[in-house]
DNA sequence: GTAGGGTTAG
């Protein structure tokens, strides 16, 4: 019997067990009548979490009847790692009737899971909670707070919990300048960057990564190579998240020849750092060279994940060349990853966009499981391709099998109303949509509205609809109109429409080529050259939809 | 004999 639980006790100290492992470890603790000591029970559980088997997890909690702090928060964090938020909150309310307090790691964990299932009303009672139970001034708790709070972009909140802290420890620090770089603040960010120097401490790699990660916008360039000469000097650049997240900078910020830079310095360039070069090479429009990099992976003998596979097939969808897309097909049946939804979404969408939806339609048919995403690429391939009424027929499919529509959906049905121009059931589905469905229109639902709209000739009905917006609307929306009048030749409207859009963005000469397209059918060469002139101060040199405009007359 | 959880990259 001792030898026998000492090697118990030496199993249980592992962090994995596989879990034929874990169940054996199970019946031997049940055989020694070991099972209601929580210690037990939570080594066990927390083996079944790892393992995702989250229903022996849950009957193993259920049937022990004492339960300590750490059992509760194990199981609580089983749920919460399986993305099933509303088991992991109602178990959280059922702690709170019990005699067992929850402590910061509990809060912890139930903040995490209110900010990824965006729900900021819950997170406020939970702040609420963490304050009444004393932990207002936890580190634990704050920098779990402040975390969360950014990701759902609610700044304010997250600012006033970290200022509320007199001495922030490092995991906070970094906690606040991530957020503020999520939130768009990259500047703030910076400064908190220097003022956590200033008070003594050292950055580390969590830092820089939070830094990087703010800046998302080829303006930014210049920051992000200051940031990049930080790292190297403090030798970050070696860090696996850190390359991998100066790789994703570059991309973003359109520097393409960095990112492949940093990435050949890298040692051993991990599958996130491949993915991040490779979804940089495919959103900068090199979908060529995005393969290229996808096959050397592969050459390599790398493993690859759903996320990656989707990021190449949705280069290739872009791209709109059947011959890559099909090819990564072949490797995603070879690999046994067509089971993924993800993957088999991506699929789908490739297929449409390359012209073949009813390939599209054979992947979305040959699914075992489906969800609103699945759902969703289909429709769009559906409309697309002018079928609308087979994609409001899949509409009707994602009711009845009970899969919450979500803005997607919307945009994607709108998209099919577009190409099918069908005004009345996109105005339907639109107020269906805000009204039945409670979700609120956002820009691409306007630009498809608009342009629905406005292409069936209702020039007034969509301006009439973008004034109604609360908030002022996106150049997007205005250049859908205007594309409209310039269709129509409405040249009064036209002008009208360009005044609200270079107010806002006067930089955009893609608008003022089609104001001059409009000038020109109205053989006003006069505001045609003026406007031009206006194009070539910008420093455009070329712009496409300038050709045609006879040059003769101007 | 008695646990470890708060902030990173695509």
């Amino acid at each position: 019997m001792l030898p026998q639980f000492s090697k118990l006790l030496f199993e249980l100290s592992k962090i994995h067990q596989t879990l034929p492992r874990t169940k054996k470890l199970h019946a031997f603790i049940i055989r020694n009548h070991l099972s209601d000591d929580p210690f037990y029970a939570t080594r066990i559980l927390r083996f079944y979490a790892i393992n995702s088997d989250l229903c022996s997890a849950r009957n193993l909690f259920d049937e022990t009847s004492h339960r300590s702090v750490y059992l509760w928060n194990s199981v609580i964090r089983a749920y919460a790692g399986e993305y099933q938020f509303d088991d992991a909150l109602l178990l959280f309310a059922k702690m709170l009737r019990t005699e067992i307090k929850p402590d910061s790691f509990t809060f912890a964990c139930v903040v995490r899971a209110c900010a990824e299932n965006f729900d900021p009303d819950r997170l406020r009672v939970v702040h609420g909670g963490v304050v009444v139970s004393g932990l207002g001034f936890d580190s634990v708790c704050s920098s779990a707070l402040v975390t969360a709070y950014s990701k759902l972009c609610m700044v304010d909140e997250a600012s006033r919990v970290f200022y509320g802290m007199a001495e922030p420890d490092l995991v906070l620090w970094n906690a606040m300048a991530a957020g503020y770089g999520y939130c768009g603040f990259w500047d703030k960010g910076l400064q908190l960057f220097s003022a956590m120097r200033s008070m003594g401490e050292h950055p580390d790699s969590y830092t820089m990564v939070g830094l990087i990660s703010g800046l998302a916008d080829p303006g930014l360039l210049g920051i992000g190579k200051g940031i990049h000469g930080f790292c190297l000097k403090s030798s970050f650049d070696c860090n696996a998240h850190v390359g991998s997240a100066l790789v994703s900078m570059y991309s973003r910020c359109h520097c393409l020849n960095s990112a492949y830079g940093v990435f050949t310095v890298l040692s051993q360039p991990d599958l996130v750092t491949w993915s991040a070069l490779i979804t940089g090479l495919s959103k900068s429009g090199d979908y060529e060279k995005a393969l290229l990099f996808f096959r050397k992976m592969n050459m390599e003998g790398k493993r690859v994940d759903p996320i990656l596979i989707a990021s190449v097939l949705a280069a290739s969808g872009q791209s709109a060349i059947l011959g890559p897309g099909s090819e990564i097909h072949g490797y995603v049946l070879r690999h046994g990853l067509e089971s993924e939804v993800m993957v088999s979404s991506a699929l789908i969408d490739m297929y449409s966009k390359c012209g073949f939806v009813n390939l599209g339609v054979r992947v979305f048919e040959s699914m075992p499981n489906r969800n609103t995403v699945s759902y969703n690429s289909m429709i769009l391939g559906l409309g697309i391709h002018g079928l609308a009424s087979q994609a409001f027929e899949m509409f009707e499919e994602v009711l009845e099998k009970g899969f919450k529509p979500d803005e997607s959906t919307f945009s994607a049905l709108l998209c099919a109303c577009c190409h099918a121009g069908l005004v009345k059931d996109g105005r339907e589905i639109f107020s269906r949509m805000t009204e039945e469905f409670h979700i609120q229109a956002r820009t691409e639902h306007y630009v498809h509205m608009v342009k629905l709209l406005g292409m069936a000739g209702e020039l007034q009905e969509a301006y009439d609809l973008i004034l109604s917006l609360q908030q002022p609307a996106d150049s997007g929306i205005w250049g859908a109109l205007l594309s409209c009048c310039n269709f129509h030749g409405n040249s009064e409207l036209a002008e009208i429409v360009a005044q609200h859009l270079f107010e806002n963005k006067p930089e955009k000469s893609a608008y003022r080529v089609m104001l001059s397209n409009i000038y020109a059918g109205d053989e006003r060469w006069d505001d045609v050259k003026k406007l031009r002139n206006d194009i070539q101060e910008a420093g455009i040199k070329k712009m496409p939809g300038l050709s045609w405009i006879g040059v003769g007359h101007i």
